[in-house]
RNA sequence: CGGGAUGUAGCUCAGUUUGGCUAGAGCGUCCGCCUUGGGAGCGGAAGGCCGCAGGUUCGAGUCCUGUCAUCCCGACCA
């Protein structure tokens, strides 16, 4: 039997959390308080990512552009809110050189004229080029995307969820109008991220506006997507903001019109996703025996254990595996584990707490009897267990693959939902958030949500798109006054 | 930034209460044999500035002072 190394979710779901991270050998920890080693099974995940968002943002118009990481401190305080939320948090470069100390140690010595500031995220740095390149309305829009690492100093830290560093695209665009930069901000929520999280990831989420409390520091609105873990927290996925022409006047991203002399302000939009996402994976999917990987994420989506005793046998197992990998080319990514040093049962767990989606077992009677056993990760034991023909298996394979697709979103879906309550009532509302998300009909002040988050640690996630929008009228769930919509609370990540 | 805990082998930890001979275990690693359809077994070996600095003492992993770091919980967190 397996040896139980993973904390289950029912004793302590935040340790199940770490124990998953460490055993599927996710990240490591750094010598650096709240940074973290992303380990080659982690950055695998972290590419796919990359791979399955990069596409998106390009089919929707988009070109990849670096910035600098160091922004002069100056510029931060261009935008006031902008500077309000973020100032707290940034790391700031203020010397460019070390000296010995005469102890064996060194010292910063050479101070800078201006202290730099680690790139908490690049509206500032990139609002400046931008000034630059936006002249005239046919240099609009301007839809550029970067890949790169943000720092943002945490005060409490956990890996994927909130590191001091980490990696992420940050999308920035500029528009002539503020409905192209609206009709922007809600294609990337669509098509980029709301498709790739369900499509790909299998997580489900709900997509809304964010209220003027939980909006981006400088954003005229921010749009969201919210997870849904399975403790019943939400995990903010992803967002897309709509910078109005905050960020224009700050940076002086001025052009001159169509039909007329006038210069006008742009309009700018900002959006992101980031490492945080191999969280939600986490969080979404997996169970008490370790990781489980979506097909369609997985970078490897199938291994092959061969079975052996003698040597014949190993040459005849061997070879049957190479036969099939090769009959199943490009319909699948499959790994042969070839190890000698470990047995398969070693093998079986450790593919398992790594979340391979479906493992092929080979053995002596398999070549026998030209089959193959399926294993599927998201049934564990002999019920995801079933005998395949070798001549099927390049078919059957994908096939299951897109079933274990389908399988692990509907179970999220399945989840979310029975964890979804519609509340009327201040008590209703308290009880909801214990175990999942709240749905309330809302006409509640900023000062209101204050009051909710100090007393029920839980917060307005967002305000569902038209589309999860029931209309009409209700009650306010606080103050008893008509309200024309309804709101998401759950706590949060 | 508040509260709690922990720093001893690559990892997880025991030993510290009550100072005392050469600092231990399990896992992992290396070598050999044997094994392989759900985390095998036996034998052998390597591996330590006991976080760092100072102090008390005949003697410190253990007591005292200081310091650094990490982890967990909370507050904060576009």
């Amino acid at each position: 039997m397996a040896k139980q190394t993973i904390t289950t979710r029912e004793k302590d779901y935040s340790q199940w959390y770490l124990d998953i991270v460490k055993e599927a050998d996710l990240s490591d920890y750094s010598p650096v308080r709240g940074c973290m080693v992303i380990k080659p099974t982690g950055y695998a995940i972290w590419e796919m990512i990359q791979q399955g968002l990069d596409k998106r943002i390009k089919d929707t118009g988009h070109v990849n552009a670096y910035f600098p990481l160091f922004i002069p401190v100056s510029f931060l305080t261009k935008e006031a809110q902008h500077v309000e939320g973020f100032a707290p948090e940034v790391a700031v470069v203020t010397h460019h050189r070390l000296e010995s100390d005469g102890k064996g140690g060194l010292v910063p010595a050479a101070p800078l004229d201006e202290p730099l500031v680690v790139r908490p995220t690049s509206e500032a740095i990139i609002g400046d080029s931008f000034s630059r390149w936006v002249q005239s309305w046919r240099d609009l829009p301007l839809l550029i995307n970067q890949w790169a690492n943000v720092v943002r100093w945490e005060l409490r830290t956990r890996p994927f969820l909130r590191t001091a560093e980490f990696l992420w695209q940050e999308g920035h665009t500029a528009h002539t109008t503020h409905d192209e930069a609206e009709e922007e901000t809600l294609k990337i929520l669509h098509e980029v991220y709301s498709d790739f999280l369900e499509n790909v990831m299998a997580i489900p989420v709900f997509k809304g506006q964010k209220t003027e409390k939980e909006k981006f520091a400088g954003a005229l609105r921010t749009y969201a997507i919210e997870a849904m873990m399975q403790d019943g927290k939400a995990l903010q996925a992803g967002t897309s903001h709509n910078l109005g022409q905050n960020f224009a006047k700050a940076f002086e991203i001025k052009f001159q019109g169509q039909n007329q002399n006038e210069i006008e302000y742009a309009w700018t939009t900002s959006w992101g996703v980031s490492t945080r996402l191999i969280g939600a994976l986490i969080m979404a999917h997996s169970d008490d025996d370790g990781l489980v990987l979506p097909p369609r994420l997985a970078p490897t989506q199938a291994v092959i254990v061969p079975i052996y005793k003698t040597d014949d046998e190993k040459a005849a197992t061997l070879a049957a595996a190479e036969q099939l990998k090769a009959a199943i080319g490009d319909k699948a990514r499959v790994k042969i584990d070839a190890r000698d040093n470990v047995t398969p049962g070693f093998k079986f767990n450790e593919w398992e707490v790594k979340g391979i989606p479906v493992r092929i077992e080979i053995g002596p009677r398999d070549v026998a009897n030209q089959t193959v056993v399926l294993g599927r990760r998201d049934r564990p034991g002999k019920e995801g267990k079933r005998f395949v023909s070798w001549a099927e298996l390049p078919e059957a394979l994908p096939a299951l693959l897109e079933e274990i697709q389908t399988a692990l979103y509907d179970r999220a879906k399945a989840f979310r939902d029975a964890h979804v309550t519609d509340v009327a009532s201040y008590a209703e509302l308290a009880a909801a958030v214990e175990t999942g998300f709240a749905r309330a009909w809302w006409a509640g002040s900023r000062e209101d949500e204050d009051k909710i988050q100090l007393e029920l640690k839980a917060t307005i996630r967002c305000i569902p798109l038209e589309a999860d929008q029931p209309g009409g009228e209700g009650v306010c769930v606080l103050t008893g006054q008509p309200a024309t919509q309804q709101v998401l609370f759950a706590r949060s990540y």
